[in-house]
DNA sequence: TGCTCCCTCGCTATTTCTGGGGAGGGGAAA
DNA sequence: TTTCCCCTCCCCAGAAATAGCGAGGGAGCA
């Protein structure tokens, strides 16, 4: 495990994710290894071992809607056993059929991967194999397969710096209180209530955030507030 | 590391938590394990080795909104060395010379975590030593750092099932375009524009958005649309 | 001593949002 | 086939937020 992992987190660029996955594909002698960044917006980018068709077919069918083990690991935390997932409704039944023709193993085990600004991801290895020597497997890699799925997404993000937020000027306390209790649903003259000062008051540090933020109005400098991580909601 | 583990995995209550993160301490030769979750209310969970004069204090004074490692973390994916955060701010300065004050080490290295609909932690551990060798220390056991604030995170996820963010309904394709537009600091009249619908329909969508996400205006549904990852933006 | 930033408070007018109704067509699931 | 949800459109009145002026005291810094 140590070398793979060390393989990996020396890795530069995608490229170089793209042939880790493989590496580790062989050390474990499982059938996929697969790293697959799930935009909410619906954009997305993987990595991984998957035939090129069964993953044209997947983008090109908008699978990502369908897919149990993206909507399973999505409320999930702890990594995840394909067999665990829901796969009883019609749509799921014939994805799962065509990603058995198309190579994807009867078994598979994902880990769930969030980052800042609600990043997902998912780290999946998969086989054909009979249950019994699949959880066997599992079990005894599942920690060394939670720190490579944290490392791919460290490097990921590293190169798509696009996602890190743009710095801004900081909030002072007061203006940090304000835009706290806006984005907790309070109405200005609840929040003013609460903090003990007058509205006026209060509009002062909501104008001057809104300023410092760059932004048109209050529900955007909330937003921008929460996605700089300026404020925790 | 292994056994140290293994006890967390098999911890059974929160209670459990508690010692374990004293066993950590004691086995690794820290000042200070800390297990922190801090919920989407502003309402915080935690556990560990803090004295209890700082934990109240920390409560009492609404750090949360001031700590630096809570903002820094929460903008990052990869485990953080405290002296790589942003202690410039007045506000940070005493809040660090008031947790040094207080017993919490000068030195210390955070784990951020995150659940599905929003939910974040962190795992800290802290130490008074000089730069080098805390430096040392840290890359010798990030990965099982890692590893014991996943655990954590998912055994505080398991005893503590009320404290998960409720899962709310899924919003519509167009309830997202709304949050998203709004969440850009769009009116609702540019939003309706940017969309081609009325500004009536507009207002259906952020009422029932609104509903689903039990949010009490638009700028509570925004903010919540985006701590449950229902939106980028 | 200026300078800047933070905190606090005030008024008025205008724009925008919210809450209360109601209506019809389409698609998917049961 | 019925039911449910989604999408679309409409009116009106009251509540709330925004924009434009203003003021003064305190802390920290060059």
């Amino acid at each position: 495990m140590e070398p793979i992992l060390e393989d990996l987190e020396q890795a530069e660029g995608l490229a170089a994710l793209q042939s880790a996955s493989e590496e580790i594909r062989d050390h474990y002698g499982v059938d996929h290894v697969v790293y697959h960044w799930v935009d909410s917006a619906g954009d997305q980018y993987g990595c991984g071992t998957y035939s090129d068709t069964w993953r044209d077919r997947y983008l090109e069918q908008n699978y990502l809607r369908v897919d149990p083990v993206i909507l399973g690991c999505f409320q999930r935390f702890h990594p995840v056993d394909w067999k665990r997932l829901d796969w009883s409704s019609k749509p799921a039944r014939t994805f799962q059929a065509e990603a058995i023709a198309h190579g994807v193993g009867n078994q598979g085990f994902s880990v769930p991967i969030r980052g800042p600004n609600g990043q997902f991801a998912l780290f999946t290895t998969s086989h054909s194999c009979d249950d019994d020597t699949w959880a066997t497997w599992t079990e005894a890699h599942r920690r060394d397969l939670i720190l490579i799925a944290h490392t791919f997404n460290e490097k990921a993000l590293e190169f798509e710096p696009d996602r890190a937020p743009e710095q801004s000027q900081a909030l002072s306390p007061r203006e940090v209180d304000a835009m706290t209790f806006l984005a907790m649903g309070y109405s200005r003259a609840q929040v003013a209530d609460t903090l003990s000062i007058s509205e006026h008051t209060l509009r002062v540090y909501i104008e001057s955030a809104r300023f410092k933020l760059g932004a048109m109005n209050t529900t955007h400098a909330v937003a921008r507030a929460m996605s700089r991580g300026l404020i925790v909601v």
